[in-house]
DNA sequence: AAGCTTCCATACGGTAGCGTATAGTTTGGC
DNA sequence: GCCAAACTATACGCTACCGTATGGAAGCTT
């Protein structure tokens, strides 16, 4: 469960919020059924959070952090290309699986809460165009022209998507279409 | 908005929630909301269905009829292979869209919903199986081998998924995607 | 038009969750 | 050990929604 201690903090509750998140969606992203989740009450809640607002506010930003600098950030170590791009799928490949955070906050529960607040879906389509141009930028440094680039980003990231939607997507398949594009399109 | 008549139907009641789902997600699939949105109340409702469970699951019958019937079962006309993926593109973009029904009910909020509630998740699977089966079967008669036709039928679904998931999907690049593959493993 | 059926609105009690107020308990600095 | 701070539990009124009961309107049937 990994409760810090017997005082809790934000996170314990942004990491609850996630957990509720998958199991059961956005109805279940309730304050008073979480609090009885992690022993808590609402008055622990109110503490740390001026409301439900400001909770959500502060799962998405944990969620674009972990996506944006854990992800993008670290791979700039790497040479641009196909290293950054293999190493890029074993993270999403993880990330599709929710392997941090004990199995916490695995992405189609994220996206599917995108369809019932505004603010989630902006969220969401932020991080997605960031890793569209990353995989883009990237492809591009395989000798494929930009528009190739492009649309096998799409075509890319949309398979990627579509196989952790479906649940059951190894990113094994990925990996075979993207290799499939640098063959198709390179030198 | 298409209301029969100043009478409801169960119909009426099913698209209803479809707008609901589609605009407010998961969570504004309720009655009295919806009531209030076709000008009714919970009588007209509770006339209809036994209550909330009966009218989802209408719903999702309603969906299965749309998503198996119409499609693959209207399929069967056109030869196997090519003709039979090119037409299933064509409609597969349409119902992405949400074209029938006045734009109601577009396939993301129907995936979306499927996590918070565990029958609708199985009834998504399950067209979801019905698919995969019929794209690798059309794909096997492109001369691909049985398990270059399952892989690429994964493929190409996912990317269709991620694609309307995204919201900006054409299925051009998927169509792209098609010709590739056949283009790749055929002849 | 009478009478039956189908369909709908209103009214009511019950429950779940929200937000606030308030008092209690732990924790670290001194 | 003491005290302010951080943190938590309990209690209360409020709103939204559920489910049912009941009377009444709209549409057939004759």
């Amino acid at each position: 469960m990994a409760i810090s201690s017997q005082r809790l903090s934000r996170q314990d509750w942004i990491l609850a919020g996630y957990r509720a998140l998958v199991s059961g969606g956005a109805p279940a992203l309730r304050v008073e059924p979480v609090a009885k989740a992690i022993g808590a009450t609402k008055g622990s809640f109110y503490w740390h959070f001026s409301g439900p607002g400001d909770w959500h506010d502060a799962m998405l930003s944990y969620w674009m952090q972990a996506a944006l600098t854990d992800v993008i950030d670290g791979l700039q170590g790497l040479p641009a290309g196909r290293p950054r791009l293999d190493a890029l799928f074993e993270i999403a490949s993880a990330m599709g699986r929710g392997a941090e955070h004990g199995g916490t906050f695995a992405e189609p529960a994220l996206r599917a809460w995108a369809g019932s607040e505004a603010k989630v879906a902006t969220a969401v389509a932020h991080v997605d165009a960031a890793r569209l141009a990353f995989l883009a930028q990237n492809l591009a440094a395989c000798d494929l022209t930009k528009d190739a680039a492009e649309q096998g980003a799409r075509l890319l990231y949309a398979c990627h998507i579509g196989q952790q939607a479906m649940g059951q997507g190894s990113v094994n398949d990925t990996k075979d279409l993207a290799a499939l594009l640098v063959r198709l399109v390179g030198p």
